[in-house]
DNA sequence: ATGGAATATAACTCAGACAATTCATCGTGA
DNA sequence: TCACGATGAATTGTCTGAGTTATATTCCAT
């Protein structure tokens, strides 16, 4: 008489997907992480409206076949980026999209999953507009050998992967990191790690759409070597280009989604 | 015998606090929140170094006088703004400061509570200086009638209160949202409406160590001239003169408090 | 040395109870 | 009629104690 399709089984069955590990986004397969995940993304794609309140604590918990324990924790994680909050005799509820944190590492790779709209995409770029050009002067300003030899490298490994590895999409990542270090701004570094890992994100997107995408390892090196120079307008100038190509690719990317989905 | 001096009782008494309430960071007198707010602030404060485990789950509880429940909660919120992992067998260890979400909202206020160093203070406003003038230029080529009316509201707010009072400085606050609202850039408003209260939140300080401050809202309404003009070019430069005065407010501030620092 | 199995330790999950908070309702008095 | 205080009910919050699972370490065999 235990017909279990309980969606416990499904929560469970999550633990260490390919996306997150190849992704390095890492909830752990444990339960609370699972869960806030997928809660997360479900508020993300509106099956939960802001000002909507979640069924309480007992029954969520027991027709998820979980525990209360673990139905807690996931709505802490969600409470801490301020995408719910929970008061005694209210209820849990989800906050206003205006307050939920959508600069976070883990909520960014969240919106990554739902097919974000185009207008978010394109306001995701614009903000790198305003913030990369700046930071690749303030890195052309600052930087140390140290600072320059850790891009080389990540350079030099782009150049032999390609974005199509993964090893060559994380060298992307360290190059831009190494980048942040180097202005020496911590909360730019900060923010540009959070925007650059949910960009990685959606370049695997882009490469499994077709391979035509120009190679973007000249473009890289050009920012580099302004910076090498410490010739802050030029970095600033090629830093300001290659996102221009990167939007550029992306949107001609979901177009060609929109057009030819099932390619 | 039971000499009661444990820390679950200053921990009990942490809730609604002056500074939360007039802040409007409810950590709500949870256990868990305040537990959180606490071992957060430590963890900034540098009372608990990157890479360090704490004690386990056992011990910590029992020695806080606390049941497990509250402190897994409290780990799970700290996990959550990338401050700690978690691993069976390995324990809880403090993350790297690179990982740590400082543009959380709540990070940032709980740095605020640490005299952050003025490093850490000029990368903020760094970054204030690289994102607001060109929100501010966005702004004014896509601000509404309605934006244009919030904003005008909270000047109205804001120069018949001073930032000396609460009301005040809320308003200070509105007139930010709003003009980042003018931008349509979801991310870029989040991102300023971080950092904002962050600097609001400094600024309580400022207006505590003397009276002496130049009058904000002249700066602000030319601002607001140019968003409605839809002088771009107008928009970016206030803001980022509007910046720099109160950057320049701020170091003052910080090393007449190194001065005399018993004012 | 190297690879694999045993072990111990920590977080993880569970269950059930009780406490605390707060929203809503009702009643009372001005 | 309105304001205000007491009461009740619903929900989250907290506690306890147990068993489970993952994994770092150790030890053994190869």
């Amino acid at each position: 008489m235990t017909t279990d399709t309980s969606p416990r089984l499904a929560l469970r069955r999550l633990p260490s997907s390919a996306q997150e590990q190849s992704f390095g986004l890492n909830f752990q397969g444990r339960l609370h992480g699972a869960l806030a995940h997928r809660l997360g993304v479900d508020i993300l794609k509106g099956v939960y409206a802001p000002g909507q309140v979640l069924p309480n604590e007992i029954d969520s918990s027991s027709t998820l076949d979980i525990s209360r324990s673990a139905y807690r924790e996931a709505i802490r994680i969600l409470a801490a980026k301020g995408m719910v909050e929970s008061r005694p005799k209210a209820g849990t509820k989800v906050t206003e999209r205006k307050r939920w944190n959508i600069l976070d590492p883990e909520v960014l790779g969240w919106m990554f999953e739902t097919e974000p709209s185009e207008e978010f995409i394109k306001g995701l770029f614009e903000l790198r507009l305003i913030t990369e050009p700046a930071a690749a002067e303030l890195a052309a300003l600052r930087r140390t050998e140290a600072h320059l030899k850790a891009m080389d490298t990540a350079l030099d490994v782009m150049e032999a992967e390609t974005l199509a590895t993964e090893t060559g999409r994380k060298a992307d990542l360290e190059f831009h990191d190494a980048l942040m270090n180097a202005t020496g701004n911590e909360a730019l570094a900060s923010l540009s790690h959070s925007i650059g890992a949910a960009v990685a994100w959606s370049t695997r997107f882009k490469q499994r759409s077709g391979p035509l995408l120009r190679d973007p390892v000249p473009d890289h090196r050009r920012v580099y070597d302004a910076i090498l120079r410490q010739d802050a307008g030029a970095a600033r100038w090629c830093m300001e280009s290659l996102i221009r190509m990167a939007l550029d690719d992306t949107q001609r990317t979901m177009k060609t989604q929109y057009l030819e989905p099932r390619t």
